[in-house]
RNA sequence: CGGGAUGUGGCUCAGCUGGCUAGAGCGCUGCGUUCGGGACGCAGAAGUCGGAGGUUCGAAUCCUCUCAUCCCGACCA
């Protein structure tokens, strides 16, 4: 491609709306253009990459015995009305009716439509098992679209489902697919991990794993150990909560403390002039609509109701409206606590009390707080589990060295989803021996657009990004010093011409620019193999090759050009796949 | 949906204690000089000052409402 015959719109300032380095730099490339929050426009060289990332995925699953089709991303609301989602994915769909009103959505995933195929098109043990994939636009109505394409409304996903006869059978397909993702996002040039992940709306807790990319911009929280090798998502990361920090004074018996007017934490330590950690925080939460639990957490740390709710086994769980605190603790909001509470409600402690005594804690009576609390001896702590949010610096549960925390961006992400839909949508075959079973099922995804600033945010420089050769939307960039020099132009384009029969994708930059101005667009866009050909080298009969990632220059002879170019390429290439 | 910020040529921004034809840099068009890391000169085009209402002799500037975008949070595969 030329240059001149191809649309890249750069900037030389990146528009102020844009804080993320691969927000600022896809724009300023001219990758993207934004249409309205969360809609972008892929220009031709966003395409390109999108592309590219596609073709690795396709290669990749190919390789893994996937197949690919596609599937409608109008779907009738009656079809997530029979899987139960319409009531638990409403918020987050993009609703839609037609002339008829008749009731639609556009798709956020396709789990129900893949089953219900399966369910009408396969009706024996023969034919599985079955691995499909997709790659598409998804719809979500985000309540706020982040980063540029880290979080979009419209956005590019490849969505796989497989169908086995077992759940052992389920297991492999997992297996491989959990391979199959390290493949893609190391040849995409990612350095990725695997954690351990909530299913959220799409499983039953069961069995997942997400894919994260470490950044700054990231919006999950990964919990992890170097020392063992931990890793999972903050959602449901187990943790030894630190001690508390000073010597526990002696062994008062509790006491009633008139504080009115403390209700939060900050209040309460401010009055008493004490740390965070000397308190008890006690929280009322309704479980399944049936059930009043009191959870106590030491003060310096939040529950988390991913694992409160795992704990717990109950579907639902949130936290007491005020009305609901009242009756149960006898005091308004803000004077909670464990003393004489259980006659009241199952109490949970967190693990952080076990180390906690003489603590200050809410008295049940408003306006009135105990101190000298000790667990266990002023109230029963029958239940102790790990439902607090792991902190930095909370030991591991494995191996007991230090945890830390990271941001990162979730680019992919596998379930075990067993037969939730398959059961729901009557998914079932007639096995060996006669009978008729449900299939077991596991689903894959992959934000494909969203990958792009995920590759961006880990390849990049302050020239501009450096893409990975296996997704850069050129593999190679000719930067001829002066175009309108005759043996420049010509030698430019005998070089182009010969790589392009050897199926390398060329850009040449043709453009009647300045070369400073040339090289500077060709670090922004980030093409990874940059041949400078100009008067100079040329009078020594030689062009140069030069590395984007780290600079590297390399001299050959005319002759020898289009051959050490094509090794580059090979090299780079071998290093993603390696 | 709560908190914060910002809206002035395509991009970045100045002007904002009210005062004449609204400015700069980059970009764009033309001409000339240049040409190995975002050149220079000259000439030009381009702005409903986000929108609506109000105060005023007079509003980019003050007030009210509204819309949009971004950031933090809540939520989320």
């Amino acid at each position: 491609m030329r240059w001149s015959q191809t649309f890249i719109p750069t900037l030389k300032e990146a528009p102020k709306d844009a804080e993320a380095v691969s927000h600022q730099l896809m724009l300023r490339g001219g990758f993207i253009q934004p249409l309205s929050s969360g809609l972008y426009i892929y220009l031709p060289l966003g395409n390109k990459v999108l592309d590219k990332v596609s073709r690795v995925i396709r290669e990749v699953l190919g390789e893994y015995g996937a197949i690919e089709l596609s599937m409608p991303a109008l779907q009738p609301k009656s079809i997530w009305e029979r899987s139960g989602r319409w009531e638990t994915m409403q918020d987050i769909m993009m609703k839609i009716r037609d002339r008829e009103e008749k009731e639609f959505i556009l798709g956020p995933t396709h789990e129900e439509i893949i089953t219900d195929l399966v369910a009408r098109r396969v009706f024996s043990y023969r034919q599985l098992p079955l691995n499909f994939y997709q790659i598409q636009t998804k719809f979500r109505d985000e309540l706020r679209p982040r980063f540029g394409l880290v979080r979009a409304k419209e956005f590019i996903m490849k969505d796989g489902y497989s169908f086995d006869l077992s759940p052992a059978g389920a297991e492999i397909s997992y297996q491989k697919m959990y391979e199959a993702y390290f493949k893609i996002f190391h040849r995409c040039g990612m350095p990725v991990e695997a954690v351990q992940a909530d299913t959220g709306a799409m499983g039953d807790g069961g069995k997942s794993h997400e894919f994260i990319v470490l950044t700054p911009i990231g919006e999950d929280m990964v919990v992890k150990c170097f020392s063992c090798g931990y890793s999972a998502n903050l959602e449901l990361a187990e943790r030894k909560p630190k001690g508390v920090p000073e010597k526990q004074e002696g062994d008062k018996s509790h006491e009633l403390v008139h504080t009115p007017n403390a209700r939060t934490i900050e209040e309460v330590s401010a009055f008493f002039n004490a740390q965070v950690w000397k308190f008890i925080k006690t929280l009322i939460y309704i479980a399944d609509e049936n059930e009043k639990l009191a959870v106590l957490i030491r003060g310096d740390y939040e529950v988390n109701e991913i694992k409160l709710k795992r704990y717990l086994k109950c579907q639902q769980l949130r936290m007491a409206t005020p009305g609901e605190i009242e009756k149960a603790t006898g005091a308004s909001v803000g004077f909670a606590g464990p003393v004489q509470l259980n006659r009241a409600c199952r109490l949970i402690a967190d693990l952080s009390l076990s180390t906690l005594s003489q603590a200050i804690t809410g008295a049940n009576k408003t306006d009135h707080h105990y101190q000298h609390v000790n667990p266990g001896r002023d109230f029963e702590m029958n239940e102790m589990a790990d439902i607090g949010t792991a902190m930095e610096g909370d030991a591991c549960v494995r191996c007991g060295s230090a945890l830390n925390l990271k941001r990162g961006i979730e680019v992919g992400h596998v379930f075990f989803l067993g037969e939730k839909y398959t059961r729901k949508l009557d998914a079932k075959v007639v096995m060996q021996d006669g009978n008729e079973s449900h299939l077991v099922m596991g689903c894959y995804g992959i934000g494909v657009s969203r990958m792009l600033s995920a590759i961006v945010e880990s390849n990049h420089d302050g020239q501009g990004i450096i893409w990975p050769v296996s997704v850069s939307p050129f593999e190679v960039i000719i930067t001829p010093v002066d175009f309108s020099d005759e043996r420049t132009r010509v030698e430019s384009l005998r070089i182009y011409e010969a790589l392009k029969i050897q199926n390398v994708d060329i850009l040449l930059d043709d453009r009647d620019e300045r070369p400073g101005f040339k090289f500077k667009d060709a670090d922004l866009i980030g093409i990874p193999i940059k041949v400078i050909i100009g008067k100079k080298g040329l009078d020594k009969n030689i062009v140069e090759i030069l590395l984007r990632k780290d600079g590297t220059k390399t001299e050959v002879p005319l002759d020898k050009a289009v051959q050490t170019i094509l090794e580059t390429k090979r090299l780079c290439l071998e290093k993603l796949n390696g």
